[in-house]
DNA sequence: GGAACCTCTGAATGATGGTTCACTTCTTTC
DNA sequence: GAAAGAAGTGAACCATCATTCAGAGGTTCC
């Protein structure tokens, strides 16, 4: 009987793990999943490569842990505006918008998400999340179709269409002219993924 | 001077890597890049994993090499009926629909192509194509725009949404009835498609 | 037949990078 | 302050493969 952890000291753990998952997310936006190797991430997060398995049974679950806190994030955005109230088309303009705008800015992190290599757990992973992107969209477009707004459809199918889209538009490098200018490549993605569901210009 | 590779000899030698590249691709398609350990692909093509070596400088190299032959086939496939003759929305609807068909036939291969995992060099190769399938794509697409057919648009962003979404619908598990239905598949997503483009319906 | 040169083999080698562990350092409790 | 036990360290360990290489077995040409 002469240890138990103090509530300061449960605390001053919980701080350290959530600290190297921060740090661990961003050395995977800048460098991708394959170079960030456990040194890499110890070292960000300033601790030793033997102390992450304090945290974390495996490398695996802390790929795991970073990658389903950032793609949650942009799950519960997306939702928030898919889920929201107005127009079906209207919502769906802005989800995309919103998407984009925030994958421009943290362009690392969208590519790690959306298409970095990354080993199978992680892969797993990615595909449970476009599963809930995809019934996102495919929500909105149900709506739109029982509103007549959109012409009958598959809405799953169109659903990964729009995701697929997105990803790739947003991920891979451009050569056009809108690729310099954010607003014009948004204003672009969304009249695609508008005339995509089928909706009336 | 007391050896010159008989021409027979040199034929069996460009058998043999002939027969190792399509051994190689048939074990991708089945495996996905990450499991086709040298090994592995020796095996398939029943030679030693050193052998491999007397056609390939490294393993790399074979990949590559695998990638752009099986690349090279869509790819060529999809610019005769892309540049063919006629209505641009017509071609695009049956470019869509002749790639579809050849992704749903050979899901491994399609897989692979378009989204498995794989080493840098093979993504760098797969990033390559991804530009010429863009580039066939906003070809019929500027066409299309040029002949009143489809709205104004960015052809190249349109072309990026169109890989992207082609590649999503066709290379992930959907629960989807169309999913069942390859015929009902293909029809949807040529709808999406078209749609995309914004042609009339 | 035999010298010269090649292909093929598969076990040994080497690089990479996750994981372990003996040890040090810090916390708690008395 | 000291015992008990946890967290933290980082070098050693180990598994996985790509790659090499010394030897075996062919092929060419005189």
């Amino acid at each position: 009987m002469a240890y138990r952890k103090t509530p300061a000291e449960i605390r001053r753990l919980e701080a350290a793990r959530e600290h190297l998952v921060v740090c661990a997310t961003e050395v995977v936006a800048d460098v991708g999943w394959a170079q960030a190797s456990v040194t890499a991430v110890a070292d960000a997060a300033g601790i030793a490569a033997g102390s992450v398995y304090q945290h974390f049974s495996s490398k695996s679950a802390l790929a795991v842990e970073v990658f389903r806190r950032a793609a949650q994030r942009e799950v519960d955005v997306l939702g928030d505006v898919l889920e929201g109230e107005g127009d079906p088309a209207d919502r769906l303009r802005r989800g995309v918008e919103v998407f984009a705008r925030r994958a421009l800015e943290n362009h690392g992190l969208a590519y790690a998400l959306l298409a970095a290599p990354a080993e199978p757990a992680v892969g797993a992973e990615r595909l449970a999340f476009r599963r809930r992107y995809r019934a996102l969209f495919a929500a909105v477009i149900d709506e739109g179709v029982a509103a007549d707004r959109f012409p009958g459809q598959d809405a799953e199918i169109t659903a990964a269409a729009l995701t697929g889209a997105i990803g790739e538009v947003l991920v891979y490098p451009l050569s056009t002219s809108a690729a310099q200018d954010a607003d014009l490549l948004v204003a672009e993605l969304t009249a695609v993924a508008l005339r995509c569901a089928g909706a009336a210009p």
